[in-house]
DNA sequence: CAGTGGTCTAGACCACAAA
DNA sequence: TTGTGGTCTAGACCACTGG
């Protein structure tokens, strides 16, 4: 009974229980969250030195810079070094928005994913494409085109543009179901260690709409991608229409979740 | 030049040097993530255990643990607690796009931000956003409207709704300039903790084309946010529409910089 | 059971900022 | 000079995994 009521005052008093299947830095941070939402630390004002919030709180300094260091992730403290640690203007007005493999995403959303691989052509280093891929003059490069689907229904169509080495044999297979990084290194021997992309609003050409059923003008998530070798070539380049009314980013930024 | 000549060994032979300003967890991580990229260790692959690590490179546990970490955030690595440390298949297909604070973001971009309050207005609660904000059947939801410029050009419409408190002054000064969440917080006394956005393609109706200073259907991202009170309730809706073809989001996914 | 990662401790030295 | 955060250490206990 009494040992209960420990845990009650406990949490009360935002004291931690060690006791507790949650780690004490998590316990510390909830705590601290609580005490900045509460309107006790106003944004810019000093949390108290990591050192003395060991000392109040039983913990070590480690510990506590464990659980700093997960409400600086998070946005809702800055540290800076020689002169303390602050809380910062709420950040609820900035997103993250995360765009990651295809499969896994329509899992969580209780979608059937699918794949169709479109075209498959070998094109000639003329144009735009073959300049920043630099291949050579009498080098080919390898288009493929896919189409990412969720119920059967067309979602996002995928171009990618990749140098052809010849003698080594891709399979359709890959193509359609491997990401194009993993493509790229089972077949050049080239390992992308570099990813940027970038992402703006656009409307269907006719290719794209007639691929993702739907009329030209439709708004899409053009997202385009460039890989990179560890020399900073150009070793990919991917090119992304995703339908505008079927696909849409989440961002969520949620207090941490009590120790329940 | 003896001293010299053993750094380069140092690295050559992937060793800690501890005499340098890099330290020594960041110089274990670019070493790992070298022997990574070589092929050494391939995806799926299990690292060696922490505490042989720390063996090999003569660093405490907690130290190769501070690295691992930071590999792990990039998703270099996975941690299974009780099997080991593996290597991820590459992750250079997955992007996460942010979308931050509007000053900053152009500040990088070296354009000059302005911002345009273009509408004030007091709505009845009757409509769809009132009943998501819960107003009573009395009250007054405020509406504003305000343009995103850079280099006097606009760049995006934001509408913004949230619950009229009355007898609370606002400024029109502080519409214009701070962050909704901010906004909230400083006149309805509620403190936004939670915020979920989702950003999806669309075209620009009238009113944003106007706004926009561009033609009906033109491409954009539209962004919209809610903002929830620790109680759960939906504080505030935002809407945001992004010029298409002048705004685009980024995101860069690149090694470790190496000890130089 | 042995080995793994997850967490915590008490102490230490450093770089940096402010008085 | 004092106090801050940034880093590192050598040890410890725990929960989990797999044989």
């Amino acid at each position: 009974m009494l040992h209960r009521k420990d845990k009650v005052n406990d949490l009360k008093m935002n004291k931690i229980d060690k006791s507790s299947f949650v780690p004490p830095f998590y316990q510390l941070a909830t705590i601290l969250e609580k005490r900045i939402y509460s309107g006790e630390f106003k944004p810019g004002d000093p949390l108290p030195s990591e050192t003395d919030l060991g000392k109040e709180y039983e913990l070590s300094r480690m510990t506590v810079r464990k659980c700093l260091n997960l409400l600086a992730e998070r946005g809702l403290i800055v540290a800076q070094q020689g002169r303390g640690t602050f809380v910062s203007r709420p950040c609820l007005d900035r997103a993250t928005f995360v765009l990651e493999d295809f499969k896994e995403e329509l899992g969580r959303r209780g979608l059937e994913p699918g794949y169709r691989l479109v075209h498959v052509r070998l094109l000639k280093a003329t144009d735009e494409i073959g300049v920043k891929l630099q291949v050579q003059h009498d080098d080919r490069i390898l288009y493929y085109c896919r189409l990412l689907l969720g119920n059967h229904e067309p979602l996002a169509v995928e171009h990618k543009y990749m140098r052809y080495v010849k003698g080594k044999p891709i399979l359709e297979n890959e193509l359609q179901y491997k990401a194009f990084s993993e493509v790229i290194s089972l077949n050049t021997d080239i390992l992308p260690v570099r990813s940027r992309m970038t992402l703006c609003a656009a409307s269907a050409e006719v290719e794209e709409a007639q691929l993702l059923n739907a009329a030209v003008g439709l708004p899409v998530l053009k997202v385009e991608q460039s890989l990179y070798s560890q020399d900073g070539n150009i070793v990919g380049i991917g090119i992304f229409y995703y339908h505008g009314e079927r696909y849409s980013l989440v961002s969520d930024i949620q207090p941490l979740k009590g120790e329940g």
